[in-house]
DNA sequence: GACAATATTGCAGTTTTTTGCTTTTTTATT
DNA sequence: AATAAAAAAGCAAAAAACTGCAATATTGTC
């Protein structure tokens, strides 16, 4: 810097980056460039103030500026979901599944969601779902392309269901999706609690060309009332167990790959 | 120091940093400059006396000054929603415009997200929402019957955008639609730093027999690329100050209710 | 009052921080 | 794949902070 210009500076780091935190904020959304014009300082510096803020978790750093952290923070409690153990390893075994570059559809329930939290941040993806917990979570994934099946929300499964959501459902194919159950038998099939999910969930595997369940064997030969579809039309069932274990025999026979 | 320059300390140090510690409380920060300059010491003087001052928590010193406790304490771990105040005030006042039975669309942005928070459990509703964190919401409440709109999702701003969401919208017509702004201006309207958003809050405009807008006063006369619309489609304007206020000078000649 | 022990203050030299600039690498978009 | 924008890395100048030190002030004790 020459000598003879002597910058003395009008305001504190501090200052400078409340304001900026400010703008944030207030804006949800800056640029750095409109920030450094702003508060008069060179890009590099807006550039180094914020990335400190995105250390502190005061702001998130995007390309280009930043945005305000609003709910990305967001964290359902994870620590009361049953079983987690099992439905990670699971998930982890699903996520072999995945390829680069492909369109899936990640269904709601827990292990869905443990599904969706383990795609790795490099992943290039195409995913539909139908979870709001899913859906925040793929927010996090910077290489996935998020869509939402929109629909009336069920206050329980925190999903879209009814007509509308179906109809959307019915104008799309994927290449995979990825299920979960509440009861499933190898005679019976897949069957829910709930009318409405039923719907749902058979509109989801018309809509795809393969579907992968992903279920804890603890589900394993129970049902209840409505029915989803037979074990027939899904292609691939994910347990946390062994796919040689005795708990499966009965699902050996049918044509359906056991993970 | 030479002997027939006596300086007579006209003030102690007790003195000095009550003074230095009134500046920082009057304007919120300080520099070691100018307090050595308008006290008449040595830069080190005032250097040690603010190092003293942090160490008892008087005030925060940091890099060519320092800064009020106030002005630098912020709560991570509570609510970090900017002018979480103001956006409650408003979202009170908004709710008055919410009738029972009626059919409304949420919009995103934090504020929208306190009105539907701000939802009675008793009030009885068809809420529309493109927004994921204002969907989860909408999930507490027992006799809101919450409808997502489906598209694609933006990772920043939490909402669905795009032509899919666009469509869904251009199928809906509500009572009252609820949207924030990134920017207002008298003028020149509502504006947006991206396009994608301010094609899909044109979307909810049109989707809306009447349009409220919830703003807070910092937002007022800003503006940037992207115009929304201009503020005569806007019915009403909600803010944290009174309707009165001198501030809202430049929005009481147009045809829009100031609340 | 004398005097030693302690604290305060300013100064000079050194180290650390901050900032803007340039160059290279990465990222996004067409 | 090509292009443009943004980010990262390295560098240098300047401001600020720190250190040790000497001069001076203050305090406590006799």
């Amino acid at each position: 810097m020459p000598a003879e210009f002597i910058l003395v500076p009008e305001m504190l780091k501090e200052e400078r980056q409340r304001t900026i935190l400010n703008e944030v904020e207030l804006h949800n959304r800056v640029l750095l460039t409109d920030i450094a014009e702003k508060l008069d300082v060179s890009i590099d510096t807006v550039r180094r103030d914020v990335k400190e803020l995105d250390a502190d978790s005061r702001l998130r750093k995007v390309h280009g500026g930043a945005v305000s952290l609003g709910f990305a923070n967001y964290s359902p409690s994870r620590n009361n979901v049953y079983a987690l153990e099992e439905k990670i390893s699971i998930a982890e075994k699903a996520l072999k599944l995945v390829k680069d570059n492909s369109v899936i559809l990640i269904d709601g329930g827990t292990t869905c969601l443990e599904l969706a939290r383990l795609l790795p941040p490099k992943i290039h993806l195409t995913c539909f779902t139908l979870s709001l917990p899913v859906a925040m979570e793929l927010l996090n994934k910077p290489n996935v392309d998020a869509i939402f099946i929109g629909g009336q929300l069920s206050k329980d499964s925190q999903i879209t269901i009814g007509s509308n959501t179906i109809h959307n459902l019915s104008q799309i194919k994927v290449d995979f999706s990825f299920i979960g159950t509440g009861y499933v038998d190898a005679s019976f099939g897949l069957t829910e609690f709930d009318w409405d999910i039923v719907q749902t969930k058979k509109a989801v595997i018309k809509a795809s060309k393969k579907t992968v369940l992903l279920c804890i064997s603890e589900k394993l030969n129970s049902q209840h009332r409505f029915k989803t579809c037979d074990l027939t039309d899904i292609d691939t069932m994910v347990t946390e167990l062994e796919p040689e274990h005795p708990l499966l025999n009965n699902f050996r026979n049918q044509e359906i790959r056991l993970l």
